[in-house]
DNA sequence: ATCAGTTGTTTTATGAGCAAAACATCGGTT
DNA sequence: AACCGATGTTTTGCTCATAAAACAACTGAT
């Protein structure tokens, strides 16, 4: 594999931590109508100095905004991360959960790890995807209805791989 | 959502970076037959002081084996994570680039980015989806039919929020 | 046999994220 | 006015993953 492709990794704008700082901040913004430092590191359940040392970079960056007392809400760019990330991961988890029905808490572990490094591109063709799956059309329906068919009695299956769950068996959880 | 969710993030026992120099040393018994500390690096493009340092931690968690004379192999256990990896690469890889028609070097980006986070239950799902999708089963090739067709003029959609471009306009690349 | 190149390691430094602790500030009670 | 609790920041230290540079050891060519 091309080095390029793994070092892209790296050279996410979005971390795991900036994405959660900032949708933490969305969230409270509609649960509580306001988000401050304190807030969001209980909301993450870490230290207050561990979130004013990321907010201060979020707001250097200029997708976070201090009101004229410490009041935090989302700047323009910041939004439209949110939205962005909010959109994949809602996608990813609908899709795990209720076309691959994985268990909903393994859904949300699984989209929320995943929702950050996902691509505009891979975002809007799988809501495509997901979209038509779970539609009234009667193709998606019958095909929907074979696959979890065959998913319940999955001894009939041939698979390409000698031994499925060994290729899987890495985690135990 | 819940701190015990996205924190799960961290608690992967297999990072990125770990995960990078596993297979790149799977892929050099390959091509090479052998695997050396610098033969890692040059592959990864890192410089060998950071290969020996990561490799030398992975030979203490019993997933990399020394020979001799310094040449490196899997042990069993490192072994179990390479096909583990590689199974979720390949089948996530195959779900972007054949199901949802993304271009190959989008879909491998993507999907090394992901490989390593995905659960076992997840990719295990995930590859009978994909397998039964790209079957011969005339339901899901008309299923298929159908949905690439309303990939290419897509105009026809009724989306369900107002702009989905918007919503993912997160990334310029 | 010497010299150059490759290899592996160690040391020093960086940046991201976090905790812990010290510190300052503000608001409301008493 | 004095105190208490909540809040925000800073400092120190930790881990992970990297680079850079110095160093030692081996290899091969001349």
């Amino acid at each position: 594999m091309a080095s390029d492709v793994w070092k892209e990794y790296e050279s996410n704008e979005i971390s795991h931590s900036v994405a959660h700082h900032l949708t933490a901040i969305h969230e409270l913004m509609g649960d509580l109508g306001y988000a401050r430092v304190s807030d969001v590191a209980r909301a993450l359940e870490i230290t207050r100095g561990s979130a004013s040392l990321t907010l201060k970079a979020l707001k250097a960056r200029g997708l976070v905004v201090e009101d004229h007392n410490k009041f935090l809400k989302l700047s323009e760019d910041g939004r439209r991360i949110v939205d962005s990330i909010l959109a994949k991961r809602t996608v990813v988890r609908k899709f795990l959960n209720e076309v691959l029905k994985l268990d909903e808490h393994q859904a949300e572990v699984d989209a929320c790890k995943v929702e950050h490094l996902l691509s505009a591109q891979t975002g809007r063709q799988l809501l495509h995807f997901v979209h038509f799956l779970l539609s009234d059309d009667p193709t998606a329906r019958q095909f929907l209805a074979e696959f979890w068919c065959k998913l319940d009695q999955n001894e009939e299956w041939q698979w390409p791989v000698q031994d499925v769950d060994q290729l899987f068996n890495l985690e135990s959880r």
